[in-house]
DNA sequence: ACTGATTTGTGCGTATGTATC
DNA sequence: TGATACATACGCACAAATCAG
């Protein structure tokens, strides 16, 4: 592929890297290289533009300032992935969430089992540990990426329809509505970050080496009465969760 | 040290097992192994009880699910150190969050610098880029443990005696409160996680190889004007963020 | 980057006690 | 009494992670 470059005009008055800066995050911009891409290295660069390389690391510097590359020692340069804004709010729906802030929703069901109630599942249903829970394990996706896996706990005895009516509706707050329960919203919710089971990053499709982010939260029906335990690891790399007070 | 052994009875119809989680339960209860400490190796505590690696380790297995041990593969076993909640609201402080939850709250200052806002830290204070910020860098403890590093930016043309305000008050809630500023509420957190880098680690006096939890936040007062731009990385080891809708 | 030692994780085979039909 | 199923307990071996040198 042949490519046209932006010429650069010297003594204009403006410095020779911020007319880099301008005609590279221009590319970025138009999608000649895409997010999460490899740059040319930084020799290949100074060539095609005829600088010198510590101009075009002028411009680099300044294009990571701003949040357009990710510069890596030793692997390369990568356009940066745009991070998706996950709102925690009392009101928080997957899909929702994701289509207001601009994104295409997906997902897919992993599956669905019983079990007993662990110690904070129980706890979090408000009952007795050994109970037998529904859970349904969802993988969340935005713009096709994998950005969560999802286990969503419901106590058999109250919610044991809760599995067919997913099946029929395709989503949790569908299946809820299905099953009478419109009106719910989230309790408290706690975060944490660690390294993530071999597991879990294969659901994520992400390597082992980078944390993930967890939530851990509750939603209450309008009596208070606990509906749902659900517990969200989120792929890091992808996500940042927004707390709007 | 001798240690009389809690003694467990075959065949009483209570399963070893169990006999075994209710042994160490209490041992863990009572003080003789500490928060953190390193419990004996399996093999070694089997010995101790005279029982099968595989029974002491479904025992292991319950203290695990109540949360009182922390076992990791290829280190060892270690008593669980209470995790500290800290609270996301609308008015956070470090010192009433912590002593709140019934906590020492701690800290020291790192350094104050002045430098130029970047991209980010501009945006949050709504200043132009490569204006002037104050920086005040702290580290905060909980009952001793050092579990946030935090960095908080204050526009110094707005706010430049911040530094002297800080150095004669020792907390940031009451420096602004010298200078006049007593009622600012927390706008919008943005939390992530990543691994920390060296200066973070150092910081928190934490492994590399452990993920932090990072907050970035602004502060703002009555008229919805930016005060501070906070950013505070957590040892995610010590600190859940609680999330109060 | 490799090695060996330590420690937890997993699998399999066997034996025994307990509950049920 | 016997047959069956299940939970408990033990022994051995190897896998996987961690750490120090």
């Amino acid at each position: 592929m042949t490519m046209t470059q932006p010429l650069l005009h010297r003594r204009a008055g403006i410095a020779l890297w911020r007319q880099l800066e301008q005609a590279i995050g221009r590319m970025i911009a138009r999608g000649e290289f895409k997010p999460g891409q490899q740059l040319p290295t930084e020799q290949a660069l100074a060539g095609r533009f005829a600088v010198n390389r510590h101009t075009l690391r002028r411009a680099m510097a300044e294009l990571e300032e701003r949040g357009l590359v990710r510069i890596e020692q030793g692997r390369g340069t990568f356009v940066q992935e745009p991070v998706i804004d996950y709102k925690l709010g009392k009101r928080t729906r997957f899909s929702e969430n994701l289509s207001r802030g601009g994104r295409t929703p997906g997902g897919r069901l992993v599956r669905i089992v019983e079990e007993p109630a662990r110690a904070v599942v129980a706890r979090g249903l408000g009952i007795p540990r050994g109970a037998t829970v529904v859970v349904i394990e969802t993988i969340g996706e935005a713009d096709g990426q994998r950005i969560s896996y999802g286990r969503h706990h419901f106590a058999k005895q109250r919610l044991g329809g809760i599995a067919a009516a997913y099946r029929q509706e395709g989503s949790i707050s569908a299946a809820l509505r299905a099953l009478g329960i419109d009106n719910y919203s989230r309790r408290s919710t706690r975060v944490i970050a660690r390294m993530p089971t071999a597991e879990e990053a294969r659901h994520l499709a992400q390597p082992r080496s980078r944390p993930v982010l967890i939530s851990e939260s509750v939603n209450v029906d309008e009596r208070e009465r606990p509906i749902e335990f659900g517990i969200a690891v989120f792929a890091s790399d992808w996500v940042q969760l927004v707390v709007e007070p």
